[in-house]
DNA sequence: GCGACAG
DNA sequence: ATCTTGTCGC
């Protein structure tokens, strides 16, 4: 007989094993140059051990303007994704996905170009509206404009500030949301984030000492 | 018109 | 994003 991939979901259509090997990336800004720094960081979700980590250095090529953080962040992420070695079988994101003016953030931009799973985990309220949702880690509301649903709010760790977790290419919202939820087993952003956070600031600073 | 505005 | 002191809590 013929049985389900552990993981996988008995819903129809868009049947998949929930991801193991999961990539975070995130981008370190020099205050006063135009260097910047970008890290990915890769993880297996069951184990939460790292499997590996790259780091690029580049120069802003974009202003930071409300909206169009895609296209500031993009470029150096790829290039930093570029060095993992395995393929991720999704992508975390530090910001928005469709939860964004345009519907088309960070995460859309970046999941479109590589083919890859992608979704956002934002520290920040940026647009739609929400409810408070409550204390306890699991605890979520969803982010709305009008009728459409953008993503959760959703409270990683008991008595902490929500994230913002929203789709941007090829997964679900709850897919994104369970999964943030796994990744952050201890503090309130997603390991694969911290962990991308650390490593570019790092590497950041060892580049500006020269 | 005014204020707000991910990272 | 980055800067930046003290402070509250485990």
């Amino acid at each position: 007989m013929i049985v389900a991939p552990a993981g996988a979901t008995s819903t129809g259509r868009g049947n998949r094993v929930a991801p193991t090997l999961v990539a975070g990336v995130d981008v370190s800004y020099d205050k006063t140059s135009p260097r910047i720094t970008a890290a990915a960081v890769m993880m297996n979700v069951t184990t939460g051990e790292e499997v590996e980590a790259a780091v690029v250095h580049g120069e802003v090529s974009f202003p930071y303007v409300p909206g169009l953080l895609a296209l500031r962040e993009v470029p150096i992420l790829l290039a930093a994704l570029g060095r993992l070695v395995h393929r991720p079988e999704a992508v975390v994101c530090d910001g928005y996905g469709i939860a964004h003016p345009r519907r088309f953030s960070l995460a859309c931009h970046l999941g479109v170009v590589t083919r890859l799973p992608t979704f956002g985990v934002a520290k920040t309220p940026f647009v739609a509206t929400y409810d408070e949702p409550g204390p306890r880690r699991g605890d979520r509301s969803s982010l709305c404009d009008g009728d459409d649903v953008l993503g959760q709010v959703l409270r990683t760790q008991d008595d902490v500030k929500p994230v913002f977790v929203s789709v941007g290419h090829r997964t679900s919202l709850d897919q994104a949301a369970s999964l943030t939820l796994d990744l952050s087993p201890r503090y309130r952003l997603p390991e694969v984030i911290r962990r991308a956070d650390f490593l570019s600031r790092e590497a950041l600073r060892r580049n500006e000492n020269r």
